[in-house]
DNA sequence: TCAAGCAGTTTGTCCAGGACAAACGAGCGG
DNA sequence: CCGCTCGTTTGTCCTGGACAAACTGCTTGA
C-alpha cells in the first residue's frame, strides 16, 4: 500500500545526510554488499530512505567505537539491539536523568529554567566544568543509545548556547585582560558548543577572548592571529571530527603560524592523537584551561 | 629565500579549505590546467599555499557571478582586479562605512558598541529587516572586495549573533504563541545568521518558534516537527547554498512532511529558484515574514 | 520592443575499479 | 603488564569517461 519507491536520494544527499563520504558509500557497496542503492534512468545510484535510516545506524555505532567490518552487513534490528547495549558508563545518573527526560517532552522553555537553575546553583565555573561535560556526555549517550534523536540534541544545543552567550555577555570586562586568545575551530568542525565553554573559561582566567565561530580556513586562522596580535590560537574538537584530519590539518597550521604564537587545542576529537606534533598543546580536560592561563601569566612570555 | 616548498595540501584539506569538490579540483585541472598541484612520494596531489589562495580567490569571483571558464586560467593579479570592480550598487554608503572601519580595527567591542546604538535607535524590527540585510550585504560585497578577510566577516557575524540572542532573550514570552515554527536548516548550509534574523522576526510577530540551529538531517526535520506539533517548517538559505542542491533536497522533504505542516523558504541561497516546487512556499523579502504570520493567522487553517 | 523557443556550450556530478598508506588488533617477547 | 612486529582492515586518492542540467546567445513571432 505504501508506495514502493518514496523518496530516493542520490549519493551527494546521501552524503550529507549520513556524513560517509562518496568514496566510502561506494566501496562499502563493493566490499560489504551495503548499501545496495537502485539506479536511476541515468545509472547513477538511487538510495531507498530505508538504506539511509540504516546507514545513519551504522554511523552512529562508529562513532561509539564499532568498526565497520563487523556492522555494515548486520540488519537493522540487530543494529538497534546493539545500540541498546552501549557500553552503559553507570556514572551518576541523577544528574542529567530529568535533563534528558524534558528533552524527550521537547519543551524548550523548561529545559532552560532546568539548565538556569543549575546554573545559579553551582556558579558559571563549576557548571562549564562538571555539569555541562557530563549532561553533554549523557546526551551524547542517549543519542547514540536512540533515546533520543538528533533533533533533540539540537534543541539541547541551541538551549546551553544561548544559556553561556548569556552569561558571557554578563561577565565584568578587565580593561588590561591578557593573554590575547584567538578562539575557533577548523573548516569542517561545525560544533560551536566547545567552543563556547573554552570561551566562558578563559574569560573567567582573565583572558582577552576574541572568539570567531567555528570553521575558519586555515589562512584566515593565520591572518586573524597576526592582525589581532594574538599570544595564543585555541581550537576545538568535538568527537566528530576524524583525529587523522585534525592531525594533518593542525601540522600545516603549525607550519603556517608565527612560531612565538603558542597554539593550543583541546576536545574530544583530538583525545585519540598519541602523539602531537611539536609546537602544539593539548590542554585536557575542559577545567585545564584555566590553570594554562595560570601558567602562561607566570611564565616566561 | 622564502622556502619553495612551505606547506602542502593533499586534495581532502583543500576541498574544506575552499569549498570545491575534489571531484571539480580535478576535473578543472584536466579541463583548464589549473590548479597543477605537485605530487607527494605517494603520486598524490599536493597544493602549494599559493595555488590554494588563487582557488579562494576564483571561488570568491564565482560567488560574484563569475563563470569558471572565464576565469580559472586568469593569473592571480587579474583576479584582484576583478575583485576590484565588482558591480559596485552605490547604495547609501554612510550606514554602514563606520562599521567597516571599525571591522578593520578588529576591534570586537567598538563594533558591538556601534551595533547596539543602531539598534537602540531603530528598535528591533526595522534593525533586522533594514539595517542588518544592508550591512550584511555591504560586509559580504567588502569581502568580496578583497576589502576585509573571511576572519573579519566571522568577527561580525559573531558579534550580531551575540546580539540578536540578547536581544531575543529579552522578548516577553508570550502564553499562547501561535502559529507553532520549527526553525532550521538543511545540512550544507552553516550560516546562523539569517536564521537568527528570522527567528526575531517570527518571534517579534508572535509566533512559537523553535529553532534547531543549523544542518538538520531531511529525515530529522520531518520527525522534529511531528513531534513538535509544528504548523510550520521554515528553512533559511545563505547565498553560499548551492541553488539546485537546494531544490533537490526541498523536493525530497516536502515529500517527507506531512502535508498538512507548511513548508517555508526564504535567504539568498533560493532566490534563483524560478519555479519552487509544489506545497513550498518562498518568502521572500525577509520584511514578508511578518505578513506571512498574519495572513496565517487570518487564514482558514 | 520584448517574450519565448531553440540549439550549442559549459560545467558539476557521477561512475568503475584499482591502488596504497595509515590505523587497527593480535600475538609475541622482555 | 608493557612495547614491539606483522597481517588485516579501511578510508582516501587515482584515471578518464560520460551525461544531464544550467547557461548563452540567437531567432522567431506578437
Amino acid at each position: 500500500m505504501n508506495a514502493p519507491i518514496g523518496a530516493m536520494l542520490p549519493i551527494g544527499t546521501v552524503e550529507r545526510e549520513t556524513g560517509l563520504s562518496k568514496d566510502v558509500l561506494r566501496v562499502w557497496e563493493r566490499r560489504y554488499g551495503f548499501p545496495r542503492p537502485e539506479r536511476d534512468s541515468n545509472g547513477d545510484r538511487a538510495y531507498p530512505a530505508q538504506q539511509v535510516r540504516r546507514l545513519q545506524l551504522i554511523r552512529r555505532l562508529m562513532d561509539a567505537g564499532h568498526r565497520p567490518g563487523k556492522i555494515v552487513r548486520l540488519p537493522e534490528s540487530r543494529l538497534r539491539q546493539l545500540l541498546g547495549n552501549g557500553p552503559q558508563t553507570d556514572s551518576e545518573q541523577g544528574n542529567a536523568d530529568d535533563l534528558l527526560a524534558l528533552l524527550h517532552e521537547g519543551e524548550p522553555a523548561a529545559v532552560e529554567r532546568l539548565l538556569k537553575q543549575r546554573l545559579a546553583m553551582q556558579g558559571l565555573r563549576a557548571f562549564v566544568t562538571e555539569t555541562l561535560p557530563d549532561m553533554n556526555e549523557r546526551v551524547g549517550e542517549a543519542w547514540m543509545n536512540g533515546a533520543i534523536s538528533v533533533f533533540e540534541e539540537h534543541l539541547y544545543s541551541e538551549v546551553v548556547q544561548t544559556l553561556l552567550r548569556q552569561a558571557l555577555q554578563n561577565l565584568p570586562t578587565q580593561v588590561t585582560a591578557t593573554p590575547r586568545v584567538v578562539l575557533t575551530t577548523l573548516p569542517g568542525e561545525q560544533h560551536g558548543l566547545g567552543l563556547l565553554m573554552v570561551h566562558t573559561l578563559l574569560a573567567l582566567a582573565g583572558a582577552d577572548v576574541r572568539s570567531f565561530g567555528v570553521q575558519m580556513p586555515l589562512t584566515e586562522i593565520v591572518t586573524a592571529a597576526t592582525r589581532q596580535k594574538a599570544d595564543i590560537v585555541a581550537l576545538s574538537f568535538s568527537a566528530a571530527f576524524h583525529a587523522g584530519a585534525a592531525k594533518e590539518s593542525l601540522t600545516s597550521l603549525r607550519e603556517l603560524l608565527p612560531s612565538e604564537i603558542q597554539l593550543w587545542v583541546g576536545g574530544a576529537g583530538v583525545r585519540p592523537i598519541r602523539h602531537m606534533p611539536p609546537g602544539i598543546q593539548q590542554i585536557q580536560p575542559l577545567e585545564q584551561v584555566t590553570r594554562q592561563i595560570q601558567a602562561w601569566h607566570a611564565g616566561p612570555r
